[in-house]
DNA sequence: AAAAGATCTTGAACACCGTTCAAATTGTGC
DNA sequence: GCACAATTTGAACGGTGTTCAAGATCTTTT
């Protein structure tokens, strides 16, 4: 067998590995050493297929973002206005949230070690989450200009991540989660509604 | 010297020594070695006056806590309407980020052990934060009762939070300093204006 | 097919981390 | 000044990510 193939394969191994590590107890309790003793190969062999421990979260990171990716497309195909479709993005956006806690965290709470940045790749994978919301935003706001609707749409995503985020409850003692749904429905009724008000009083 | 006396003056300096630490490197780079040298101690003195790191680290958050309430009220006091003070809440809550952008990512990057709950008293500081944004609320929305009101003061302050972590630019390329805060002003402006065309209409 | 050489894999060893606790130091009452 | 208690200390411990010399494996040559 090729050696780049069985590289592959242990890489995927790995990722998998440390996938289930971090869904199961999370991303601070990720040690090499478990990781490679699941996947059946030495400590060793993570430093021939991974440059270190972070670059293998990123992988991970990739993999639910793919996934996220999936979950949110899919919340938002049979929406039948664009608001309703930015609904059923954040609400999408929730749901995964809440089914891979752990994953989703680890997204976002993993840090590069410092001075070292976050591969471009990666980023990219980021920002095209941002194109799912620019899309209805882009039907509701024809007025706006590329640079200025990305814009806008990081802006939309972020408020709703700071929703789900705390709704998930770490710092707060959160409602219930039907009730976090109401509020995010709500919300992002009210940005929308509040955007368009306010678009229309500069015209 | 009393030694409850000594005690409380090393802890003070072992709280500064850590908020320093934090501030200038982040709160991945703390070391109890680094905050007992800086503090002038020895390594196991720290544990004589602190459970671990993570007690520590609460505490630092703590004080970072009240700093940035001071800042966020006082950024609130001189407004002319309930809108207005909502916005400049935002706005000092974003200052405060970029101020002490270390401090601040601290308070919401930090976990305790797993297993280990954040203190009570800690999570009523949290708590305290809110308050600041449900009294100029409940102005706007006299018909909320206090439950509501506080759960609607909480995603408010959820979605402003997400808007200033994105804005930080970690994930993805923020637009310009200026430009955050224009989206910021923008969306809590879009926020009120949407939850008061809702509640109009539920009326 | 066997030897020689190139390549890849391994896990003991290293540096560094938070934390502990026996020993040294300091404080207290007489 | 002495015995005894209270407090402080830092070497030592277990656990971490990472490295790299030594061993195992695969490839080529004769």
């Amino acid at each position: 067998m090729a050696t780049t193939e069985r590289r592959a394969k242990l890489k995927e191994r790995l990722i998998e590995a440390a996938t289930d590590r971090i869904r199961a107890d999370g991303l601070s309790s990720l040690r090499a050493r478990d990781i490679t003793t699941d996947a059946g190969c030495s400590l060793g062999a993570l430093y021939n297929v991974f440059a270190d421990i972070d670059d293998v979260v990123v992988h991970v990171n990739s993999q639910t973002l793919q996934h996220l990716r999936g979950v949110v497309h899919k919340a938002g195909h049979d929406a039948s206005s664009p608001r309703e479709q930015l609904v059923a993005l954040a609400i999408g956006y929730l749901h995964f949230a809440r089914s891979e806690p752990a994953l989703w965290m680890s997204l976002f709470e993993h840090r590069m070690p410092a001075g070292v940045p976050v591969p471009q790749w990666h980023l990219d994978e980021h920002a095209a989450l941002l194109e799912q919301i620019a899309e209805p935003l882009a039907a509701l706001h024809p007025e706006l200009e590329q640079a200025h609707l990305l814009r806008r749409a990081r802006t939309l995503f972020s408020a709703v991540h700071g929703v789900v985020l705390m709704g998930l409850g770490d710092w707060f003692v959160g409602p219930g989660a039907s009730a976090v749904e109401d509020e995010l429905r709500l919300i992002v009724n009210a940005m929308i509604s509040g955007l368009a008000a306010d678009s229309t009083m500069r015209a």
